[in-house]
DNA sequence: CTTCTATATAACTATTCTCTTATATAAGAA
DNA sequence: TTCTTATATAAGAGAATAGTTATATAGAAG
């Protein structure tokens, strides 16, 4: 009943090109703002919009970090986002900077 | 790199909420196009082309019976579709009419 | 043939989406 | 404080979406 309307809010989430490169960006670790707009060749705002997009679909979870903010994938997924994940190919990406860099990404 | 260019196509299709009830009422087995005007209560061109979505996205398929179309689900799906199609509740639907009828729906 | 009936397509409209640029916010550095 | 940097929000433009009504197509029936 609600839980076909929570199922369209999540599939429309993941139903565009450049969120699922975030996502396929995020299978790698947590990744900031700023990575995204080089991968995605496309304005800073853009990719803030798509991000907020995947936490309201509870697909991602944010940390601070001083000025930066990280990106991560939710632990827990609904099995069909999950089989979308499982089904991406990890995307690889230069971190903007050393003071971003906290985890993984490209060695 | 192809393959997430479909996968957009296929998330797409699926984050709807019409096209999602349209694809709850085929697990039950094989529709025809009047059956799903009543369900979704909308006019018969939208379920028409809410159906060719989900046709060119090779969701579902299709099977003419004389003036009547029959669509049924694609027994051979992606395995994040399926993992959609698994998490959707069936809906029952009431037959449009004893000549349109061919296999299942409520008894 | 003509006339129904089921479905598809065309044309149009209103809404939603996704980008852009400009601006706001928040935190660190000087 | 002021300046810079990283991110978010606001506002607007153009494209895509999903509905509508009107019309076309195709098969069945008379």
């Amino acid at each position: 009943m609600n839980s076909i309307i929570k199922m369209e809010k999540q599939l429309k989430a993941v139903s565009d090109i450049n969120r699922l490169k975030i996502l396929a960006c995020l299978k790698q670790g947590e990744v900031c703002v700023c990575d995204f707009v080089d991968v995605l060749q496309v304005s800073q705002p853009a990719v803030s919009q798509q991000l907020r997009k995947l936490k309201e679909a509870g697909i991602i979870l944010e940390r601070k970090k001083g000025t930066w903010k990280h990106y991560r994938l939710n632990e827990e997924q609904t099995t069909y986002i999950q089989a979308v994940l499982d089904e991406l190919e990890p995307i690889s990406y230069q971190h903007c900077g050393p003071d971003c860099s906290s985890e993984v990404g490209v060695d």
